[in-house]
Formats: structure tokens, C-alpha cells, sequence
DNA sequence: AGACACTATCTTGTGACGCAAGATAGCGGA
DNA sequence: TCCGCTATCTTGCGTCACAAGATAGTGTCT
């Protein structure tokens, strides 16, 4: 197994991305793993059940059930007013870091 | 103990930054995780050399050592082409990574 | 009916790596 | 001698993304 070097990257950046994703309307694990998934920031719908279920844990969202018209009952998730206060905070945190990143990598394309 | 969260963000990061500071000339240990904790980017001096040994091991930097003017011998990394070919083409990862992130969080900062 | 594909959720075991703490040792000064 | 600073390396721990798979509801085709 030759374990994605950039899956490193991603630790503590999906969660905060969920978060992101939230912040204009509910939607469901199943929807999130895929908007994720063409972005890169999970490689597996597997990833993201344990992360929502810790994000939920911790009060940043909450859940509920709806009926989908086309197949099995969707759990939806919306941002809580803690969660929407930790999604302002990291984007804080988030530009100081990756600014931090950029400095040190050097600026030189080539 | 309360670990910080943050800490997260600093996976594969701290290694490619140490690549980055190499770039220009070579620099030991405590040098290293001085410049790198003086940026965040790494909390411990304990951190900093399994992340030595592991470029070490795979090439991309190479040590040799040098005896300091006022304590004990250094040992100071160099980049390799390995690791110079590497550095570049994590500069464009993180470029793509960095901008996905913004996106997603979102860019009202309020 | 039965078989299959698709949607959807959740669980399990593994691995990578940053963290805190500490071991070891050479150096200089009080 | 003792202490503090520099310097390297090791150990045990916790977090979390990954791959793989279990479970089950829905729709379609035969």
C-alpha cells in the first residue's frame, strides 16, 4: 500500500472544510463525501462519518433526518452557532498559517 | 493534556518547510527547530529529528557535520537534487492545496 | 419473485507523524 | 564542582485520514 504522501495535508483541514461547506446550507454525509471527494480533501467516504460524528460531538453541528425522494433516508448536518464561531476562527488561524507556508517553501515557481 | 489542535495542521508540512529553509544554504538541528518554532511550524525540538532521519532516508537532504566555535559539534542538513526536485513539486501542491481550502472555508472574514 | 446496482450510513484496523518528556553529552563560567 | 546552555537522539502517546467492509433502503430489469 503506498499511502498518499498529501494525506497528511489534509489532517485537520477536511473537518474545517466541512464546516466551510455548511455555512450556506445543511446537506448530507453522503453529499459532503463527494463536493469533498472532487476537491481532494477526502480520498474516502469513510473518512467523513467519524469526522462529523466528532464535529458533532463537540457541538459544531448539529444533525437531522430527512426522506430523499429517490433512495435511502438522508442525515443532514447544519452549522451551530459554536460552529459558525470556530469556522471564523480557523480562517483566521488558516491564513496565517498557509501565509507562514508560502514564506518558507520560497516564492521562486521553477 | 489539551493538544492542541492546530498541531494537525502541521502534518507534512513542518518536513516540506525544513526543505524550504535548506534551500538557500545548509543549517543544523537546533538552527532548524529554532527558525521553524519561531513560525509555528514545529512545538518541540523532539519533533525535528525523526523528521531528519526520515529525509534523510529517502534522500532528499544529506548531513555532515561541523564543529561549533562556543558548544558541542553540529550537524548540519543540505538538499540534495532529490530533495530540490521534491521542494518544487510540493510548492505546487500546496499551491493548489492552499487555494481549495480558501475556497471551501469561504472568504468573508467577519 | 429474485438479482443487481445505486444510494446512504457507520464501523474497524492500520499507519503516519507531531507532541511532550527525557536521556546523553560537550562546552563555558561562577 | 555545579550549573546552564547548546546540541543530538529516543520513547510513548494521541489524533485522524485511509482502505475495506458491514448493513440496509430504493429502484429497475427480467
Amino acid at each position: 500500500m503506498v499511502t498518499d504522501p498529501t494525506a497528511q495535508l489534509r489532517r485537520g483541514v477536511a473537518e474545517q472544510c466541512v464546516l466551510g461547506l455548511l455555512r450556506e446550507r445543511a446537506r448530507y454525509g453522503w453529499e459532503l463525501a463527494e463536493t469533498l471527494g472532487e476537491h481532494g480533501l477526502v480520498a474516502s467516504i469513510g473518512t467523513l462519518y467519524p469526522l462529523l460524528a466528532r464535529l458533532r460531538s463537540r457541538g459544531l453541528v448539529e444533525a437531522f433526518e430527512r426522506e430523499s425522494e429517490t433512495g435511502p433516508t438522508r442525515k443532514y448536518y447544519r452549522l451551530t452557532d459554536a460552529g459558525r464561531r470556530e469556522l471564523a476562527a480557523f480562517r483566521g488561524q488558516w491564513a496565517e498559517f498557509s501565509r507562514t507556508v508560502d514564506d518558507l517553501l520560497g516564492r521562486e515557481p521553477e
